[in-house]
RNA sequence: UCCCCAGUAGCUCAGUUGGCAGAGCAGGUGGCUGUUAACCACCGCGUCCGUGGUUCGAGUCCGCGCUGGGGAGCCA
């Protein structure tokens, strides 16, 4: 499309996926990217070269006696190259494609102590190296996914008539059962020293106690009740001391909150939107996918297909713990009614019984937060989860509680004071309705299509405990 | 926060019942080749995580600490 006059004018760049995707031999191309590896021959230099548009290199053929291409040997992994020349099939085996170079430009010699080397290194290697680690295959690769799961989300939602909300980061609801809060603060240290506990939050920016949010959801019940079928997808704030792989300070969350929608629409909704995902990332990450395939779980493939052409299993509370109880299999924890499923509960479901997401409802009522539905029996609530296999749970939702005094009644019965949520309860004073969503932990479905088990590793860089470099 | 495991070269790891510290890869030099985790030869590479102790002698055994990992709890 573009002369060959005009891509040197303005150096434009080509981007290695699009010529990968759409190119004629004999073309006039410039790609710029990182030196992976070089391998000398006598006359002439292979360079492979990645601009992380897509997983594949773009080899580059340099003839030492080219003008352009002087110091061509010089160059080191990780060095930052302009190349132009001519595009051509390449007669090796191993890619299609491949460019004659005619002008290197350097922009920056890596020198030899660029940690990443041209071999497997381990994940917790390129943890302390988080600032460079997407310049490998893996993380490349990771990031474009969780890049793709995300617009993947805007289109579920949007091809349903859902209404994108921006719920606050700063919140003043101090507590609602979802976790340690992260506080926020505007005063400074010496600033404590002249209020007591309580004054100093009257004396700080709100003029209360403020905090990073833990949820989006009461936000977006507010919202659902005036625009329907909304959805909120951003980062989530949780200071509990948790010190495991799937758990982190800082994480995203999409939470859908439906008016005039019941638990099973609700549960529904959340297949529907767990299996969009995966076929998603199954039609537009193909060859970002199959380097998970092939070197992080072989058999990421079959869960994945299973995930989307089969139903989820759905099974209540109660059937779960008599289906636990009568099971073989010895748990860490004592299962009874009453209790909440514990890990190895749960795994052993998705894994083992299932061999599929289970969708597990109606909790006890004691164990779950005061703004579930309490059902007909009134021990237990309308309360969801879904498990998957290898993760555990990755959606936690429900029915929200509807009816004013039920809710003020749980609310009591949890300890909390109506009075600071009385925007909360205006919201069933005035026109309320059923409704229902959830919250899909977001890296928790990257490390499901990608088979990735850690999730400091689907994170960009990760916040967790003792953890905040980068 | 609790339980378990680990920490040795730039990276991945071996190191026997306690006896002078090893390999592969990466890096350097030379050679060869339309190569592709290139190949062949040669070369260098150490606070054995820190600290205290046991011992004639500690990478190895013991105490404490730090860092990392796995599991549990909390949850998404």
């Amino acid at each position: 499309m573009n002369s060959p006059e005009f891509a040197e004018m303005t150096s434009k760049r080509n981007k290695i996926r699009s010529l990968l995707q759409t190119a004629e031999p004999g073309q006039r191309v410039c790609i710029k990217g990182w030196v992976r590896t070089r391998r000398d021959s006598k006359t002439f230099s292979f360079l492979e070269i990645n601009d992380g548009s897509c997983l594949a290199s773009m080899q580059v053929i340099a003839d030492h006696a080219a003008p352009g291409c002087d110091g061509v040997t010089e160059l080191t992994t990780g060095s930052a190259v302009a190349v132009t020349g001519a595009l051509r099939h390449s007669p090796g085996k191993g890619q299609k494609w491949e460019i004659l170079a005619e002008q290197i430009t350097v922009y920056q010699i890596a020198p030899e102590t660029y940690p990443l080397q041209k071999k497997r290194h381990s994940d917790e290697f390129l943890r302390r190296i988080a600032h460079l680690r997407p310049r490998t295959n893996k993380y490349g690769a990771a990031f474009r996914i969780r890049s793709e799961l995300s617009f993947a989300v805007h289109r579920f939602f949007r091809d349903q008539g859902f209404i994108y909300v921006h719920t606050p980061i700063i919140t003043g609801s101090d507590c609602e059962g979802a976790g340690e809060l992260f506080r926020v603060t505007a005063l400074r240290p010496g600033d404590f020293r002249k209020f007591d506990d309580a004054s100093a939050d009257q004396n700080d920016f709100f003029g209360k106690k403020a905090a990073l949010t833990v949820s989006g959801q009461l936000e977006a019940e507010l919202f659902a009740l005036a625009l329907g079928d909304v959805y909120t997808f951003g980062p989530t704030f949780r200071a509990e001391n948790s010190n495991t792989r799937r758990h982190a300070a800082e994480f995203w969350m999409v939470e859908p909150e439906m008016a005039f929608c019941e638990l099973s629409e609700n549960m529904d909704n959340a297949e529907a939107l767990v299996k969009h995902l995966v076929s998603h990332a199954l039609e537009n990450c193909a060859e970002d996918l199959d380097l998970f395939f092939r070197f992080v779980d072989k058999s990421l493939p079959g869960i994945l297909e299973t995930i989307v052409s089969r139903p989820f299993a759905r099974i209540s509370y109660a059937e779960a713990v008599d289906l636990l109880k009568q099971s073989e299999k010895r748990f860490e924890h004592e299962i009874a009614f009453g209790y909440d499923l514990q890990a190895d509960h749960e795994r052993f479901l998705a894994e083992q019984y299932f061999g599929c997401p289970v969708m597990v409802y109606d909790y006890p009522r004691r164990i779950k937060p005061f703004y579930m539905r309490v059902n007909d029996d009134e021990q237990t609530v309308a309360a969801m989860d879904v498990i998957v296999p290898g993760i555990g749970e990755i959606i936690g939702g429900s029915q929200r509680e509807e009816r004013l005094d039920m809710l003020e009644a749980r609310m009591a019965e949890t300890g909390l004071d109506t009075s600071e949520y009385w925007w909360y309860l205006d919201s069933r004073r005035y026109g309320s309705v059923p409704h229902s969503g959830y919250g899909l932990g977001f890296e928790r479905m990257v490390m499901l299509v990608t088979g990735i088990t850690n999730i400091r590793d689907v994170l960009p860089f990760a916040r967790t405990p003792g953890n905040i470099d980068f």
